[in-house]
DNA sequence: AGCGTTATTTGACCTCGATCAAGAAGTATG
DNA sequence: CATACTTCTTGATCGAGGTCAAATAACGCT
């Protein structure tokens, strides 16, 4: 960030090599002229505020976004309005690949708080990773790693009990702030109680009821949307379904 | 083994262009020339048989496999000997690219009934995407397809009742066979009940009452691993949530 | 500051689907 | 073809977590 102003313009509009995202994010492996390749495509738009929607699904595709700052969540709306959420994205994450394959985006994303995104537009991509070998390689992995991220949650969804999911996203998002120089045990949740039910397949008042107890338990501590986790090794003890007691069932048993 | 046996090689080793599966696999949107050089780098094995391992989870990724006949379902192995099932994979789908972030299979997968597989070295692949726009093109497509493909499924997991979670497996299963060109309302199941279970984070049981209860309900018909459809519309309404009483809850409630 | 709207928390209650248990049916092996 | 094993089915029971309800706390807005 610089000078005056509360989000300057200046700091979103920084190029590729001076983000700190270059270990996460599309250039990394890259050599400094074909970043420079890399920026000439990427479009930086202005802040976005909570709630503005980057994409819809089924809206025509040609763009991957990066989060450079902020977080955004992507969801498949419901027929009866409501929002099955797929995923909290931090900087550095790229979002928008479903949409590759029909050409029309699979999910939709909306931004949880104020944010800077790039936007990339699709075939001019495709066409520097034809030129560009590492970022070919690059996006190869990127998309790879998404697909193993969802199959690590369709593990979590298809065979763990709340606690256990709850104890595990918890430490999910402490892993991915400590990765970007954030703090791992203190942080803010930009999504509602509702996102993260919806997210991790439990109702809203699941998540309130177990922040509650994992609260008395000294795990963590919450006060809105303000976390401290203060037992790490116990959080990750009750993710792993390792509770004291010799729990069995996934649920309802 | 060779000629004599009961599958015969010739069957196994025909090449990608009299493989009937090049509207869904990787040279979809090739010319003959490019398909060549893409079966220059395809191994092609002698038959698998039920419960032959493709690759095991945390095991050095080099190659990507195309089923070409039969079925092979894809799990992560659990601490205590378990299996989450991730997925079964029909001809033409290709399977392991969750390998190429880290290297590693991130997933293990078993064959399900005597199939044909084709085995594709990543690296060679790689290098031919670069080589072969349209190639590299399919190749974005397929592993977008993939992320949309478990995008659904996080959602069913995430918001569905065991009934509608059956039935829209049930119908997932029929539109893949028949856009194999084979029977949409008549086919094998060549998993488990259990697998069944587990990929749709349910109990054994479970699966075993509710094909009873669709069965009785006129939906379809099952005998062992046979499954024939009866009711498509009434599997579809079911899939949807639309059971005729305003259900409303995922379950437990 | 005051007010309506929305998010979160907590309690009471109830159901779906898990677990436990046991039998039936199919499969493999000698 | 008898035996042991595995898979599938069906029944009985129960509890995790959903739904309903209501109070409380934040958060816009004007």
């Amino acid at each position: 960030m610089t000078q005056d102003k509360v989000i300057s313009f200046s700091s979103i509009k920084i190029d590729c090599k001076s983000c700190n995202l270059t270990t996460l994010c599309l250039p990394l492996g890259l050599e400094s002229a074909e970043i420079g390749r890399l920026e000439e495509i990427i479009k930086r738009s202005r802040p976005l505020h909570r709630g503005d929607q980057l994409f819809h699904a089924e809206q025509g595709f040609h763009s991957l976004y990066v989060i450079k700052t902020g977080s955004v969540k992507t969801f498949l709306p419901e027929p009866d309005g409501g929002e099955q959420v797929l995923g909290f994205h931090l900087p550095g994450e790229v979002i928008g690949m479903d949409g590759i394959e029909s050409e029309r985006y699979h999910c939709s994303a909306k931004v949880l708080e104020t944010s800077a995104v790039c936007e990339v537009p699709f075939d001019r991509l495709e066409a520097l990773t034809h030129d560009i070998p590492s970022l070919q390689h690059q996006l190869y992995r990127l998309m790879s790693k998404e697909i193993g991220q969802e199959t690590d949650m369709l593990a979590l969804l298809g065979s763990k009990s709340a606690e256990e999911r709850l104890a595990a996203f918890v430490l999910g998002l402490s892993e991915r702030f400590k990765r970007r120089g954030f703090s791992a045990t203190d942080f803010h949740l930009s999504m509602s109680r509702h996102d993260i039910g919806s997210y991790l397949g439990l109702a809203v008042e699941t998540i309130s009821r177990l922040f509650s107890r994992f609260q008395e338990e000294g795990l963590l501590k919450v006060e809105r949307k303000h976390l401290q986790l203060t037992n790490l090794a116990g959080l990750q003890a009750m993710a792993k379904g390792c509770g004291l007691e010799p729990r069995r069932q996934k649920h309802g048993g």
